[in-house]
DNA sequence: CCGAAGGCTGTTAGCGGTAACATAGCTGAT
DNA sequence: ATCAGCTATGTTACCGCTAACAGCCTTCGG
């Protein structure tokens, strides 16, 4: 009737039975498992292997609890589905590899309110930082964040009044080049194809900044086509053509995302049209299937890579807000003509 | 010289900070916030506006450290950037919303070592249950995982021993299945294209079975080209390009994903090759990219919806793991022939 | 009019770690 | 030999919250 070597593999191993089976203190194991503080090489074997053999794992709530020091940020993005996000995320992952802090996303599919739950729910793990999408938030959201007395960065757009630092571009900027790269090229008939998504912002100042320059060139879009969901290449044929059914006149096609205007560009070369000679495509993004496709979209790239180094360079060398002023860095993304813009 | 109101804006506030600016003990103030045990209706809206005045936001850490119960599940995947994982994880959302659980997602890029380190992490923030990609694991990974005391589910794939619980389909039939179908059009010089990547063990499961009913049919592949990394729709024709010169008997191509097998597609069409007359085609996973190409490629659907929602149903619902035996769903992929196959 | 049964609120004792300080050996310079 | 100055380890007091239980006040049946 002695007790069994390992007492109750279902319950779960503290500090304490690591302390137990290596004859030391509890702080000592934890001063080993942390690698901090001295310890002497033959008790640090001692403790990790008994560590090991009994398959301890910390408990980082306890610790975190005990440190007020929690390594992850938090990162909010409006979708996963569209392939800018997971790439802005790449660069994120990449800089805070090193530093020891652990990025953990959360969704809003685009719902300012699915936003400041999410962000509340974040903030109750108290992480070190947290990186979101948009300048555009909820009184609550934006309250709770300056607030949180972290380091916070709001990436993609810079259009606008952020709460701590931001990082991204300025998409009415983009707007207005693309619009000026089409209208010297001779484009004059122009109609947009876009997301209907109230709250895609960025995409909303896109259009904006595009409609200012054709404005200011004396022109006005000849017709515009929404939509949501659904499969992005496919609604961008169905686009396509119901514009091009309806307004026979229009030869060019400015889309909201490469996704669409890939759709559209197949579209175009099925009914073997002439691009970009009777009519021209562009996009935006940059996204990397268009190098698969058998002509190359006009767009330009949203610097998701670099905004998400940057952005997770800041969260990392950074003091709690508040205590430094946050910082703007606009980021210039480049127009790539691509074959569907007339030289 | 008196205290200001709100005595330092920088710290952050803690339960004793609402309690006191509603006159009731933390105790109560906590009850409140977690709508748990008996709170008269006038003391609870004192609380709750005192807490919203102030702008709290309770401490998970302390929470689920006194309380011992997380409301995370960690969710596992090689990658965000194919489609098939973020659509496995609408899935899992969509269950998990409405108890109370929440997703955290790790990545592991197909490495082996990287999933281990990222299921330790995660372990050590004691979540409610592990949904993770794939039945292969390094040993100290399923190690941690038996130990854990939580329900873990292994999702995507069956044909293997899970640890816990498993959704997904068979590769190995779904495989055989596509090369019967094949053969059955009376395609006989069959050749694979597909990722190189060791550790996608889905992928190599596929070929494996496909193999095998060619070898029943008394068939070899004629050819074979594999690729990592890159544009996978740029990589699909390239590969196309590459196969057919080396092999021009070649009759089909059958590619381990959908995007690849869409940018083969695209090349055939380019080159005026007749298709599925002259040539045949087919991919795996039933992305709805496809939907917007000039031609459905033929596919099978991987059931990933599905699959992320009976993973989330199992953690849901379930005990801690041991107390049950954890259970097997294999679900049953549809062939979609679409017209890359001849009737 | 009493006691049982609830409803509402407070008190106490941790959860599993870590910061900060205390302590015990051991060195080597004086 | 003596003691400052290490190094290696242990002790104590929380971190912010919640489980469990204790207490008070009503209410109500007998």
């Amino acid at each position: 009737m002695t007790k069994p070597p390992t007492p109750d593999p279902r319950r779960t191993l503290t500090l304490r039975d690591v302390s137990e089976a290596s004859g030391v203190s509890e702080m000592t194991v934890s001063r080993v498992l942390r690698n901090r503080g001295d310890v002497s090489g033959a008790t640090r074997e001692r403790v990790l292997e008994a560590a090991r053999a009994l398959g301890y794992v910390p408990n980082k709530i306890a610790g975190a609890l005990a440190s007020q020091r929690v390594n992850l940020v938090g990162v909010i993005i409006p979708s996963l589905s569209n392939m800018v996000f997971p790439e802005v995320l790449t660069g994120i992952s990449e800089v805070l590899e090193d530093t020891g802090l652990q990025p953990v996303v959360g969704v809003t599919n685009y719902s300012p309110d699915r936003e400041e739950s999410v962000l509340y729910e974040m903030l109750s793990w108290r992480p070190s930082g947290v990186i979101l999408a948009g300048l555009e938030h909820t009184d609550a959201a934006r309250a709770m964040l300056a607030q949180a007395g972290i380091p916070i960065v709001e990436i993609m757009d810079i259009d606008g009044e952020p709460v701590d630092s931001a990082v991204g571009i300025s998409h009415r900027r983009a707007g207005r080049q693309m619009a000026e790269a089409i209208i010297a090229a001779g484009y004059r008939n122009i109609a947009f194809l876009g997301t209907m998504m109230p709250y895609d912002h960025r995409a909303r100042k896109r259009l904006e900044g595009f409609e200012d320059a054709l404005a200011k060139a004396g022109l006005a879009l000849v017709d515009r086509e929404f939509y949501s969901g659904g499969s992005a290449l496919l609604k961008g044929r169905e686009m396509t053509e119901a514009v091009l059914n309806r307004s026979p006149q229009v030869d060019f096609l400015y889309y909201s995302n490469d996704m669409i205007g890939a759709g559209g560009l197949l579209y175009c070369l099925h009914k073997g049209i002439d691009v970009p000679g009777q009519i021209g495509l562009a996009g935006f993004n940059g996204v990397e299937l268009l190098d698969g496709l058998p002509r190359k979209l006009a767009t330009m790239d949203a610097c998701r890579l670099e905004i998400g180094r940057r952005a997770a360079e800041i969260i990392a060398g950074k003091r709690p807000n508040g205590v430094v002023g946050g910082e703007v860095i606009e980021l210039f993304p480049t127009l790539q003509p691509g074959d569907t813009i007339r030289k």
